[in-house]
Parts: structure tokens; C-alpha cells; sequence
DNA sequence: CAGGGCATGTAAAACGTTACATGATTGC
DNA sequence: GCAATCATGTAACGTTTTACATGCCCTG
């Protein structure tokens, strides 16, 4: 059974990507909704992320559907912690999303959609944009780089393995982007200058 | 005046980048709603798209608030064409958006946030899924690659420019998800055969 | 003593996709 | 004859974000 997804007769069924992304981070141990979001930030933001106001009402839907248990821990003044565990059957909803074909989503960059405007601006202007671009994901990229080589070193556990491998992918789409940058920012430079002379 | 944006006092405001992306597409010339689906799909479809279901209702919010205008061509037995233009103050509004620092959206790569989970399947599996997205990846490059070297060539106008940089930023993009794929799939060998010896 | 982290959750709203509805023309 | 393209638009639905609401504890 599947929780979120469209009731539409006859219509192809989507779930809600943000029910399996629990439903996996559970399957490695019980968390809560901050727990959750929490690892979500600090080890797959370079491509995932859940907001805490999604991720509670997602949870208590799974809870509702029997895919997670729920129980209690003492919150030491803070509120009482909500820990969530997947059980069999969310094992199994997790298995089979898991074996589905990969659904491609259709991205939207918003530096891309600047630059193809780039006509209709000065060109300062988009190499400003391109340039502050550039300096973030440099900045993720230097992260990311270290990151990868704490977790290749011989030391690691084997469960680092599939963390490991996105990391690597976010290492690798960041190097292309600054290639990019730095190819773009040379015809903006072109430009600037051929307008200066002609 | 921007169109659609968020009415709660006091919140940061963001506003639709359908509408700028609309307005973007105008500036360059009078299109109707079925022509910006078309160029979307042709040119940016491989960093943005939009739907025709949502580029309706948003072109008419548009004309509703002044930034364009909308002329009627006769549809030859086919319905009316609508045919919309950008006004002054739609190139004022694209302009002020176009200056305004870019917003990174956080991405989601299913593709990725299943390579995380896998732990929880057989390797033969992500395996598979890997492949697939390999096989989709090198496709789109392949098509990228020959518009980019048409782009490229002497007699290409100088308006191709900016489509050139964002085809060329695609081009990076599907390298680095095709080195990602081949250094994957060869971990993932080792680990198969590693698991039938060991 | 202020700010940030811990920790839960609700409410409002926007965003966007897909299916539905309709129907002629063009190409295979 | 069948499918795709042209061409508009609405309705239903689900997804997700952001702001609001609350309040203690720890660190600088």
C-alpha cells in the first residue's frame, strides 16, 4: 500500500518522493522528524532536501498507513522526542520503490534561465551573477572534496560505501560547473572587452 | 509590480519564475502560449521546462496586471491563436528580475537518493538503475554535442550566444553524469564479483 | 543575556503537473 | 483511417515551502 498518491481512476500513481527518502533513512535505524532532517542536511543536501514542515505531516501519514511504528523518548525539558521505525511492511514498500525505474525530473536552473536572457541585459551584470554562482558551488565543491576523501580513506567502514558514491557524484557535477563558469566568464570578458574597442 | 507573489505581511517576497521565464521568451518577441511550450521544449528543455497547464493560467495573470498584451490571429478551423507581447512595464519587471542576485533551488536526483539506499537492494538492481540513467544521460549528450557544434560555426549568429552557453553548460553537465555513471558501475562490478568469490 | 540549537507541530498559500475537454488539419 | 500536431483552456490534485506558534537549554 502505498501512502501519498493520486486517486485519479485510471491515471498513472505518483507517490510522494519525500515518503521513501523517510522510509530509506529509517530502514538504516529508528530517527526522529529532527533526526531526519538533520541527516538529510548535513550528508545528502547536494541532492536532496526535506523541510521539517513537510516531513512531520509525511510521517504521521506513514504512521497512520502502518508502514512506521512511533514511540516516546524523554525530552529533558525539551519536548518528548517522536522516534520512528519502519516495520515490515514499510521494509517492503521501500523494496519495491527501490526496484521501480528511476523517474527523471526535469531540472530548473535559474542561472541558466538568467544566462539565456543574457541579451537582455547588460553583460556585467551576468558575469556578476556567474561569478557568485562560481563561488558557491566552489565553496560546496571544497567540502564535498574533503568529505569524499575522509570517507575514501582504507579506515572506513563499508557502510560508507553508497554515501561515498553520491558524494562523488556531487564532487564530479561540481568540477563541471565550474568548468563552466570559468569557459563563460571568458566570452563574457570577450564581449566586454570587444564592445570597449568597437 | 510583480504578478504573483506571496500576499503574507512582512514575509520575504518570491515571486513565480514562470511568469520571468514568460516574459524572458517575450522580450525576443510576440508568442502565444502554445509557441512558448514549443521553444521551451526545443531550446531549455534541458534546464527548465514548463507546462502548458500552467503556462495558461500564468500568460493571463500577465495580461491581468499589464505586463503583456494579447492580439487574436485567426486559427484556420483551428482555435484562435493568442498571440502575447511583452509591455514597457513586463521589460521593467524582466529587467529588475534579471539584476536580482540568482536563487539556487537544492536539487532532488532520484537517481542519486536510490544510490544512497543502496544497501537496502540486491547491487544488480542499482546496477540496472544506473544503466538506464547512463543510457538517458548519453542520449541527451549526443544531441547537445551536435547542437552545440551547429551553434559553433562561423555563420552562426551572434543572437545563438547565450543559447550556446546554456547548450555548452548542458554538454559539461552530461559528461560528468556519464564519468559519475562508468566510475559507479565499476564499483559496483567489483562489489558483484567480490560478493560471487567471497 | 542574546542567539542558536533542540523539538514538535499547524496553517496558509503558492507552485506545478496531469487529466479532461474539444476539434480541425496534416502526414503516413 | 490513425496518429500527431495545432491550439486553447479548466479542474482536480498533490507537493512543498514558509511563516507561525511554543518553549527550554546551552554557549559565548
Amino acid at each position: 500500500m502505498v501512502v501519498a498518491r493520486s486517486r485519479r481512476a485510471g491515471g498513472r500513481e505518483k507517490a510522494s518522493r519525500t515518503q521513501y527518502a523517510i522510509l530509506g533513512l529509517l530502514a538504516a535505524g529508528p530517527r526522529s522528524g529532527y533526526d531526519i532532517k538533520k541527516e538529510v542536511a548535513e550528508r545528502i543536501s547536494h541532492f536532496w532536501n526535506e523541510s521539517l514542515g513537510h516531513l512531520y505531516p509525511v510521517l504521521s501519514r506513514l504512521l497512520d498507513a502502518g508502514l512506521v511504528t512511533r514511540t516516546y523518548e524523554p525530552g529533558n525539558g525539551r519536548p518528548m522526542r517522536h522516534v520512528y521505525a519502519i516495520t515490515e511492511e514499510g521494509r517492503q514498500q521501500l523494496d519495491s520503490w527501490l526496484r521501480e525505474p528511476v523517474v527523471a525530473t526535469p531540472p530548473r536552473l535559474e542561472i541558466l534561465l538568467k544566462t539565456y536572457f543574457g541579451a537582455h541585459i547588460e553583460p556585467t551584470v551576468l558575469t556578476a551573477h556567474i561569478e557568485s554562482y562560481r563561488a558557491e558551488r566552489a565553496r560546496q565543491l571544497a567540502i564535498l572534496e574533503s568529505v569524499h576523501a575522509m570517507l575514501s580513506e582504507p579506515a572506513t567502514s563499508e557502510d560508507a560505501r553508497y554515501l561515498r558514491m553520491t558524494v562523488r557524484a556531487g564532487v564530479l557535477a561540481a568540477r563541471a560547473a565550474l568548468a563552466w563558469c570559468d569557459e563563460a566568464l571568458a566570452e563574457q570578458r570577450a564581449l566586454i572587452t570587444d564592445q570597449a574597442s568597437g
